[in-house]
RNA sequence: GGGCGGUUAGCUCAGCUGGUCAGAGCGCCUGCCUUACAAGCAGGAGGUCGCUGGUUCGAGCCCAGCACCGCCCACCA
């Protein structure tokens, strides 16, 4: 008990660390794989970046997870959340080869092997950071088998899954458009682009048409934003419908500058009304352009390559240049040549990488792809008949939708780190498969595979897939993803069509989608805006329950700005409990532990609400209601144990009390704290686990951590006694109201004459808490100086000398008119026919009744 | 261009199937170092619930329109 008594704060940076080491060591936090998935609670962290540090958003889903998985492990399930790191190939690759600039080398310097090794290195180095710093949040991961998506076993699984998929005929090989990224040198998936609006120029270049009769118009006018593309243009297009190009459908223009001739096509994709109503199609640099191409078998020409330098198909004048140098160049050599008509400024979106921040170049290039319609199908049945289920339901009509317009996905990366693909090459044939082939020749793939690839398999191939493992048996498919909305088609959606692909199962059973974390302004956090809190530091000046408690009070279904005033109430809530564990184990002997023994109403009382925030807790944490469930916390223990009960059952502590009134409140006080510290153990696992050491009795588990739920104990529910106290403290703070305005002094006992009805258990409770001295029978007839409103009735004060009697009298005029008012509202709302005639017999009633309250209130004062 | 969500006290947000729903925390004001907690306690001020109509006996709560704000999806050169 050391320790407790001693400190009138609850320290946090002194007592986590010492926490932290306890549960790791208990071996709580890593179970036994055994039993039934179905039976056992299990949660897959979406795996953090290995080389990231915890933002916000991991803050808030570790705090998420945390609750969930502390819940169900008091609930008594064996309880497993599986923890791990995403090699994250472009994010981790780009941070690598920074350093290696720095370093004044490169990754081509470097070569593929050594390079790699290089990132195996940095990984050692950095990989275990934001594990460690899970840790500090008080994340009951099972960090004994921490997994990492590129593990021997798990690349293993990765392969599989491709060559099986390569098999399938679901990946294959093709001539596309992607999305360059220039930055990262490599293809990107369409959901790794973000569009951004910028200005550029559009201009209207005149393509002359080829045999134009002297009375028709003799040039065609396209309007471009890029006009260095031109250079790859292999057709003219024009609407059919359009009635002033349609009959040019056949014909041809002369490409300038390149003087190639362009047929002139028909395609509904133009816009007759946009621009010219022409449309200059470049197959090879525009993802239209290369629909159109491929609708019309028009040729794919590439003039940018990788290195975003035109090519030399380009044409000698151009070539070698940056593509804002071509165009420059471009639109000089068109307005020298006459073919340029006109240009304006020209707002619209363009895609942008979200890795490397550059512009995406749209380029043809040798890719390999992933059918996704044949998986999309069983996935969007999953949510539909809610196999899955994902709250909120907004979030599901999302990713319904997403999987109805499913498109092909990219999934090799031109990078070295990463899983590499498990193909050869030799001449024209192809080898896909888990080993190298035999023979001479063969040449691996050396992309490697999209991240977003080895994640999909994260439930399974974390847990040991494709060996049967008693892992897999015991802990797959598992309970509940929770994640933030921004993965729920790269990484969810996924999840799910490999999860039923293969092992026939889907992941996880309910999805919750959280709020994104703004900053306090509103804006994004991000560290290069400057607008990022580090959760270690609030960590650091606030405690992790304060943190976590900030955090769930703060979630909701939408996104929420950062409250560092969460941060503060969980603070204060972590130090109130504290605050008064130490009032009870100052008063109480915890090994003294009995049943709770309900002796006066307050007991009835504060053992029924207990009852009730119990059940409350437990509905919002499996309601995924975290605000509610964390706020609700607060409430039951600043509003109903401390503000009143502790001050209730004080007298009764008192050395002077007789025993029996100590032991039947000690037994209470003992019971409703324990329950207490284990209903919010979830939320603040620290200040509740800390608590615990001291209070527990030699029946109790050694940690917190693994203590049961507390059981529903029905027969202490007691409505009765909930209202009865419930209006006695409303009463207590009319009389404190009252108190104040006229100045009473705050020691000063009043003699009062309660006149109201309601108040038969509790008047003691009243007198005590209102600092007021009951009138007995020989003053049943004494005169009042002045009436405080009550529910239900007044409060006659007698003979008390020193008050402000005009303040009373005020009071008791604002008193009496707050009720006329009410009674009169009260009143017109009977009067009215229609009310009485049409609403439901027992809201008339009690519409009644509040009436008849209102009048004796008016009426005793 | 579609779709979704938001607009309630100075700030950040609660308000379940329409009838004590006008609330909380923080901030602010007043008074208290009351022997668990001054990171505390008690009291108080503060809102025509974005705007306009409608439905209803009754509307922050339902419907329509409008105005802002945010997010998602989308190939208009």
């Amino acid at each position: 008990m050391a320790g407790l008594e001693s400190r009138t704060r609850f320290e946090p940076s002194e007592v986590e660390p010492r926490i932290i080491e306890r549960w790791l060591s208990s071996g709580l936090f890593s179970p036994e794989a055994a039993g039934p998935a179905a039976e056992n609670y299990s949660v897959a962290i979406p795996p953090p970046n290995v080389t990231g540090a915890l933002h916000m958003g991991h803050a808030l889903n570790g705090a998420i997870q945390d609750a969930l998985v502390r819940y169900h492990r008091m609930l008594g399930r064996r309880t497993r959340w599986t923890l791990g790191t995403d090699h994250a190939g472009i994010a981790t690759q780009t941070q690598v080869e920074k350093s290696l600039v720095q370093e004044g080398t490169s990754r081509e310097e470097l070569g593929r092997e050594a390079f790699v090794q290089r990132v195996w290195a940095w990984r050692e180095r950095y990989g275990g950071t934001i594990v460690e710093q899970f840790k500090r949040l008080g994340a009951s991961c099972d960090y004994q088998h921490e997994r990492f998506t590129l593990d021997e076993d798990y690349a293993q699984a990765v392969a599989r899954v491709f060559v099986d998929l390569y098999h399938a005929g679901l990946i294959y090989r093709d001539h596309y458009l992607v999305n360059w990224d220039p930055g990262s040198g490599s293809a990107i998936s369409d959901l790794e682009v973000a569009d951004r609006e910028v200005t550029d120029t559009l201009y209207d270049v005149a393509y002359p048409l080829i045999g134009a009769a002297p009375d028709e118009a003799q040039e065609v006018i396209v309007a471009t934003v890029r006009p260095e593309t031109m250079l790859a243009d292999t057709a003219v297009a024009v609407n059919p419908l359009d009635e002033r190009h349609a009959h040019l459908i056949g014909r041809r223009v002369r490409l300038p500058l390149v003087n190639r001739e362009l047929p002139i096509i028909g395609d509904e994709y133009v816009k007759a009304d946009f621009g010219t109503g022409a449309l200059k199609v470049t197959p090879g640099h525009d993802p239209n352009d290369f629909e159109i191409g491929r609708r019309h078998d028009l040729n794919q020409l590439s003039v940018i390559g990788e290195d975003g330098r035109m090519t030399d198909l380009a044409g000698p004048r151009f070539t070698g240049l940056e593509v804002s140098e071509a165009q420059v160049a471009v639109v000089q050599a068109l307005r020298e040549q006459g073919y340029l008509r006109a240009e304006r400024p020209y707002t619209h979106t363009v895609p942008y990488s979200h890795r490397s921040g550059r512009r995406i170049e749209p380029l043809v290039s040798l890719q390999w792809f992933m059918r996704m319609d044949e998986l999309a199908a069983p996935a969007a049945e999953a949510v539909r008949s809610a196999t899955v289920r994902i709250h909120p339901a907004s979030q599901a009509r999302r990713y319904l939708q997403w999987l109805e317009e499913i498109r092909p996905w990219c999934i090799s990366r031109q990078l070295w780190w990463g899983h590499q693909l498990p193909v050869w090459y030799r001449g024209q044939e192809t080898h896909v498969a888990l080993t190298p082939p035999e023979g001479d020749g063969w040449r691996r793939d050396e992309d490697v595979l999209d991240t977003w690839f080895s994640s999909a398999l994260w439930p399974f191939a974390t847990l040991g897939w494709p060996q049967t493992t008693p892992e897999l048996d015991a802990f797959y498919p598992t309970s509940v993803l929770s994640t933030a909305r921004d993965i729920l088609f790269l990484w969810v959606a996924r999840m799910v069509m490999m999860g039923l692909r293969f092992t026939g199962e889907v992941p996880f059973s309910d999805v919750y989608v959280h709020s994104v974390i703004q900053a306090p302004d509103g804006r994004r956090m991000s560290k290069s805006l400057g607008t990022g809190i580090d959760p270690l530091d609030e960590i650091d000046r606030h405690g992790a329950d304060a943190v976590r408690f900030g955090l769930l009070a703060m979630s909701s279904s939408q996104d929420v700005r950062y409250s560092p005033e969460k941060v503060q109430q969980g603070q204060g809530l972590a130090n109130k409990l504290f605050n008064a564990s130490r009032f009870v184990l100052m008063h109480v002997d915890p090994a003294a532990r009995a049943a709770p023994a309900p002796e006066t109403i307050e007991d009835r009382w504060i053992l029924s609400r207990l009852e009730r925030a119990k059940q409350q807790t437990a509905e919002r944490l499996e309601g995924y209601d975290f605000s509610h469930a964390a706020l609700g916390l607060y409430d039951f223990v600043f509003g109903e144990l401390c503000d009143w009960y502790l001050e209730l059952v004080k007298p009764r502590l008192e050395p002077a009390a007789d025993a029996e009134a100590r032991a039947s409140v000690s037994a209470n006080l003992l019971h409703v704290l324990s329950e207490t510290l284990a209903l919010a153990h979830p939320v603040i696992p620290f200040v509740t686990e800390e608590i615990h050491a001291h209070l527990r009795s030699a029946s109790d588990p050694e940690l917190l951590a693994g203590a049961r739920w507390p059981a529903a104990h029905p027969e202490l529910l007691d409505e009765p006694s909930e209202r009865a106290v419930a209006r006695a403290i409303e009463a207590v703070q009319a009389v404190r109201g009252w108190r104040d305005s006229v100045g009473c002094a705050p020691r000063l006992e009043v003699p009062v004459r309660l006149e109201a009805p309601g108040y038969e258990q509790t008047g003691g409770l009243l007198a005590r808490m209102a600092r007021l001295r009951l009138a007995g029978e020989e003053q049943a007839s004494a005169p009042a100086v002045a009436t405080v409103a009550v529910p239900g009735g007044s409060v006659a004060v007698l003979d008390v000398s020193g008050l402000d009697l005009g303040a009373a009298q005020r009071r008791v005029q604002e008193s009496a008119r707050r009720l006329r008012s009410e009674i009169a509202r009260a009143e017109g709302k009977l009067a009215n026919a229609g009310f009485v005639a049409k609403a439901p017999p027992a809201v008339v009633e009690a519409e009644r009744a509040k009436l008849a309250a209102l009048r004796a209130e008016l009426e005793a004062l």
